[in-house]
DNA sequence: GTAGGATAGTCAACGTGGTTGACGAAATGG
DNA sequence: CCATTTCGTCAACCACGTTGACTATCCTAC
């Protein structure tokens, strides 16, 4: 895509276009440990999920969708090897999302990555100044704002 | 979606979750202008198109997507009225998509709307600091990164 | 002048990620 | 004990991308 001839589209540009550099990054370095088929968003997924598990519902809750699509894309991660679904003991409606060996290794390595990446940025632009991103974004994006809805992009 | 507990990951969500803020503030201000039915993407798709028009194959290689793909997101914009097809006189084959007057009036206030936007963090972090971000994130984004293909979140 | 190759647009099938609505099974609380 | 809520799933649908195949048109070379 060209760049923007229109001088307040530069900004937001730049920042997907900063957000998709690192993601092709670690892509290209997850593709490199074996991790070919770990797309963009599952990341998010690992992460929401985390060590202790969940269930599909609560999921849809902290991604900011319907359980619904939390469900399908469970289901997905599951035929990829990186989540599990088990039967809760305590209550047999629900279904327990943890995460397999695999998964955790998936998200190990994307931590690992990103701060690699973070570092190669920090020896570009200077530490300082990648924390002066960080901050100025924090600043600048409400709370709620980490929402994982993509029809059609982002909200709809 | 939880703010992220590993030290690496707050570089790419903050990007992405800046992103959002501004498109969200894009949208929701364009909605009240009467773009209600705007999506993100398409703002990316009128650019590319540009005052002079174009043909799906090359919109397809500007967005960095299949013109197959370019064909279908002209279709959708083309019912929404946003844009419109006309026989190229030269070429049978081509068929010129164009801008209509609705198609510019969206893409002149998101103009708008992202200059106000850029003003606004302007007065919050100072002119210099949104200077600052831009000229490190040019630094940090390669060229080619301005690319459109979402298919479980770009690249796939 | 015509044969052959490149190009433009479209159709079809499919994958991924999202939505809503409906429904059964299990838990919970008056 | 029954009404309500919650959890998971199914079904239909939409947006956006992909590849492969096909037609129509243009261009070039013989």
């Amino acid at each position: 895509m060209a760049t923007p001839d229109r001088p307040g589209f530069a900004l937001p540009l730049l920042l997907l276009a900063g957000f998709r550099a690192l993601i092709d990054d670690l892509h290209a370095e997850l593709a490199r440990h074996g991790h070919t088929e770990l797309r963009p968003a599952h990341g998010f997924v690992l992460q929401a999920v985390g060590p202790a598990g969940t269930t599909a519902s609560d999921l849809g809750q902290r991604l900011g969708v319907s359980k619904q699509a939390a469900g399908k894309t469970v289901d997905r991660l599951v035929a990829l090897g990186y989540l599990e679904r088990v039967d809760d003991p305590a209550d047999a409606r629900r279904k327990l999302v943890r995460m397999t060996a695999r998964g955790h290794d998936g998200l190990h390595r994307s931590a690992l990555v990103f701060d690699e990446l973070r570092d190669r940025w920090a020896a570009t632009l200077g530490a300082d100044r990648v924390a002066a991103i960080e901050d100025d974004l924090r600043r600048m994006v409400p709370a709620d704002v980490f929402r994982l809805d993509v029809p059609g992009w982002f909200g709809g």
